[in-house]
DNA sequence: AGCACGCCGACT
DNA sequence: GTCGGCGTGCTC
């Protein structure tokens, strides 16, 4: 007897396989998807291995399997592997990740009445046994859905559980049938000549039929139902007679949903490389030889806007495919834009496929089989596009590395596709290229250390010779205020606005407005109420009157004046892009504002709409929060203001200055990216902070160098690693004795097991207190391997665990 | 997740 | 006494 270990898509299988016996008559190998009991259901599951000794000793058979072939290989089992270890994920979780679109199945209830239910006496039966009785007695077989519409879920189950007791009805279970399949197109022929003698004794005297033999006669190739009915006025009906008859024959034809089938693309040629790109390509090709050894094959190629990177990627990517391999391009969600995706598609004409979740289901389907099929050299996609089924991987691009959009923190697994994109790189011997202008800390330090290869692109490149990075004035609010300016915009500000219109060049006004109006600044001197111990911004909660430490839940009253220059201009900050607006049509009337943020996307069209209105100059200034940052090029704008730099500073979060060197860097870039070159203005409270500083002189190593050392000091990573545990309940109270309840019971078994280096914030209340109606506390866990500690603690039912966490939760 | 079991308060 | 509320535990 041979057994197999199940992954089993129920959350009760946690992090383990289950074992099951392979029953004698069934072809079962690794990576495999089968139906399995599981409990009093039947449940889909993936085999992770087989063996001749069952790792539990009570097996049920495997019932069937799903497909004749695996659905998985093994590095990509090994993969699942280890993000359920790592992210103390349930395993099948970590698996659906890979599973082809629409792959995964529910299971399903059904209820069907028993043979001794004919003759039930009805009055002993309750009102709700009844109406389910009646509803039964017109269809033999219901979902368990159907019934609970009737009568809601609870009493639904409720109702059925008692009449199962009683003999009258069963219940039996099924997965969901798939929720995709190929789509085909059926062509219709004449299978046997419209003269011929049987033909003719066939159709008989109908005359629809005849007339249509002649139609399809008319044609000498096969033809759809669509423009058959269009030449006839046949029916259906008269079709389906003939093809049971055997005089039409069906063909069907698969029908690829295509994402790219609206896309022209014109063929691209590769640019000349500068020396510094090319110092870059060359690193890049010798790991492709390099079969498996103590050299890194992750690259990091840091460069500053404009330097070329994708160009870069771009013939990487064409001398990984001259090896016969093939490559994955992950670029963040707001990046993948039909600008890029053509930027690719041009160097490699349909050889590019693209997945994100925007597609319709049927398209993504296709893309991936296709893709395992080894139809394209390059997918390109969003976070998720890291587990496309691409053979021979040889090569993983993550573009704008740095982006916390590439942490997936919402639902489990909550992976960072870059460090799955270096474990998955380990497993199959590809070249991992990670590319930013502003590197993760952590990234950058690893680089640094030898981890990775650093690769550097200082130089800008750009059609206009080396158009040098735009000066950023640093322009001081507090200085603005003693001078009497009041509202957004300073001196400076509007002295070059004013100039770029009279020009009839454009203007960027970028506002962050993340955490806006929540902390506390002093307005005479820039002072921010901050935690003592954990140096993040304190929060205002306007119900008690109090600021909190969202880290550690040290609580104290709002101040009446600033503790550090004892003014009485202590206040919260913070104004909305329509404040900014109507303050912009007013000071720089009669200029025409366009205003860019989800609130105006909603109703105005899409952001392409909004874009291509700006970049055809059907508006001077553009005001937006974060979308404009992202990386478009428009050659008009000569200004961009930044009305707020330092309200990123202020996040109550460890991350807070490297999320606003990153902004910033990324806003400056924007600008002079045209012949005209380019001005940048930056206000803020604090011109001195090094992330304002450093974002102002477009010097990475200055950031990084003032960040590093406040990470080593504060003891957060990359010198430690942080784990965010997150209680939630319906009762705030009862949330916040689970969570130190929780917190001791760690304590002590660290202690218990010898874990030095390990240390506990909070528990406090979670950043978003309050979610979908309920509370949420949190503790952070800092230490080294917390992965390992956490997966031998069982968490009780309410808790979630986020593993190297980014931003807010 | 689902489903069973078991333990308490409001009714025929 | 029982029905039905929901906390707890189990699924190879």
């Amino acid at each position: 007897m041979r057994y197999a270990e199940v992954s089993v898509n129920s959350p009760a299988a946690q992090r383990r396989c289950f074992s099951y016996s392979i029953p004698p008559d069934l072809n079962v190998s690794v990576g495999q998807a089968v139906r399995v009991p599981f409990g009093s259901r039947v449940l889909e599951g993936i085999v992770f291995e087989i063996t001749d000794f069952p790792a539990f000793e009570q097996t049920r058979d495997i019932e069937g399997t799903i497909e004749d072939k695996p659905v998985l290989s093994a590095p990509y089992l090994s993969l699942a592997r280890w993000i359920s270890d790592y992210y103390l994920s349930p395993l099948f979780d970590a698996v659906a990740l890979m599973l082809p679109p629409g792959f995964e199945r529910k299971s399903l209830t059904y209820i069907s009445i028993t043979g001794t239910a004919t003759n039930v006496d009805v009055a002993s039966l309750s009102e709700e046994q009844r109406s389910v009785m009646e509803l039964l007695s017109k269809s033999p077989r219901l979902g368990q859905k159907q019934i609970d519409q009737l009568l809601g879920e609870r009493k639904a189950r409720v109702t059925v559980s008692q009449l199962i007791n009683r003999g009258l009805i069963s219940r039996s279970y099924e997965l969901q049938a798939p929720r995709v399949k190929p789509k085909t197109e059926q062509y219709y022929s004449l299978a046997m000549p419209a003269q011929n003698p049987e033909t003719l004794r066939l159709v008989g005297r109908s005359a629809r039929q005849a007339a249509l033999v002649e139609a399809l006669s008319q044609q000498s190739n096969p033809i759809t139902w669509k423009i058959l009915s269009e030449r006839t006025n046949s029916d259906r009906a008269t079709l389906n007679t003939l093809v049971k008859k055997g005089i039409i024959s069906v063909n069907s034809t698969a029908l690829i949903r295509d994402p790219m089938a609206d896309y022209n693309i014109l063929p691209g040629i590769p640019h000349n490389l500068t020396v510094d790109q090319s110092v870059a390509l060359d690193a890049i090709k010798s790991s492709y030889v390099v079969k498996q050894s103590n050299s890194p094959k992750v690259f990091l190629l840091h460069g500053v806007t404009g330097s070329g990177k994708t160009e870069v990627y771009l013939q990487a990517l064409t001398e990984i495919i001259k090896l016969g391999k093939r490559g994955i391009v992950l670029v963040p969600e707001i990046s993948l834009t039909p600008q890029t995706i053509e930027r690719f598609s041009s160097r490699f004409p349909d050889r590019v496929a693209v997945l994100h979740s925007h597609l319709t289901l049927g398209e993504q389907y296709d893309e991936w089989h296709r893709i395992k099929k080894g139809e394209f050299d390059v997918v390109i996609g969003a976070r998720s596009a890291l587990f496309a089924p691409q053979p021979d991987l040889g090569l993983i691009i993550i573009d704008e590395e740095h982006e916390w959009t590439y942490k997936q923190n919402d639902t489990s697994p909550r992976y960072h596709a870059r460090d799955a994109a270096i474990k998955l790189a380990g497993l199959v011997g590809a070249t991992v290229v990670l590319g930013s202008a502003t590197p993760d800390v952590g990234t950058y330090a690893r680089a640094l250390h030898g981890e990775f290869r650093l690769l550097s692109l200082p130089e800008r490149v750009t059609p206009t010779e080396n158009a040098p990075l735009p000066i950023v004035e640093v322009v001081d609010l507090k200085d603005e205020l003693k001078s009497g300016v009041d509202g957004l915009f300073s001196r400076s500000l509007k002295v070059a606005v004013s100039e770029a219109l009279s020009n009839k060049e454009q203007v960027i006004l970028f506002l962050n407005r993340r955490g806006a109006s929540t902390f506390i600044q002093c307005r005479q001197c820039g002072f921010v109420m901050r935690c003592r111990r954990c140096e993040v911004s304190l929060t205002y909660h306007s119900i008690n009157d109090m600021l909190v430490c969202h880290q550690c839940n040290y609580h104290r009253h709002m101040p009446n004046i600033c503790p550090q220059c004892f003014s009485t201009k202590i206040k919260f900050l913070g104004a909305g892009t329509q404040k900014l607006e109507e303050e912009a049509n007013r000071s720089f009337a009669p200029a025409r504002v366009l205003r860019w943020d989800s609130d105006a996307t909603r109703g105005k069209g899409s952001h392409e709409d909004i874009m291509n209105a700006f970049v055809s100059h059907e508006a001077d200034i553009l005001i937006g929060t974060q979308m404009v940052a992202k990386g478009l090029d428009i050659p008009g704008v000569t200004v961009v203001g930044v009305i707020n730099a330092d309200i990123g500073l202020n996040l109550p979060h460890f991350l807070a200055a490297e999320r606003t060197f990153q902004v910033l860097s990324q806003v400056a870039g924007r600008a002079g990216r045209g012949p005209g070159g380019g001005q940048v203005i930056f206000q803020t409270l604090n011109p001195e902070h090094f992330a304002i500083q450093a974002a102002s002189k477009h010097d990475y190593r200055l950031f990084y160098e003032k960040e590093i050392a406040f990470r080593r000091n504060l003891g957060y990573p990359p010198f430690s690693r942080l784990a965010s545990l997150v209680y939630s309940h319906t009762n705030d109270t009862r949330c916040q004795k689970e969570a130190e309840r929780l917190k001791k019971q760690l304590e002590v078994e660290s202690q218990a097991k010898g874990i030095g280096g390990l240390s506990f914030i909070g528990p406090a209340p979670a950043f978003i207190h309050r979610l979908r109606g309920r509370y949420r506390w949190q503790i952070i866990l800092r230490g080294s391997d917390l992965s390992s500690f956490l997966a031998q603690v069982p968490l009780p039912r309410g808790w979630t665990v986020d593993i190297d966490p980014v931003g807010l939760v």
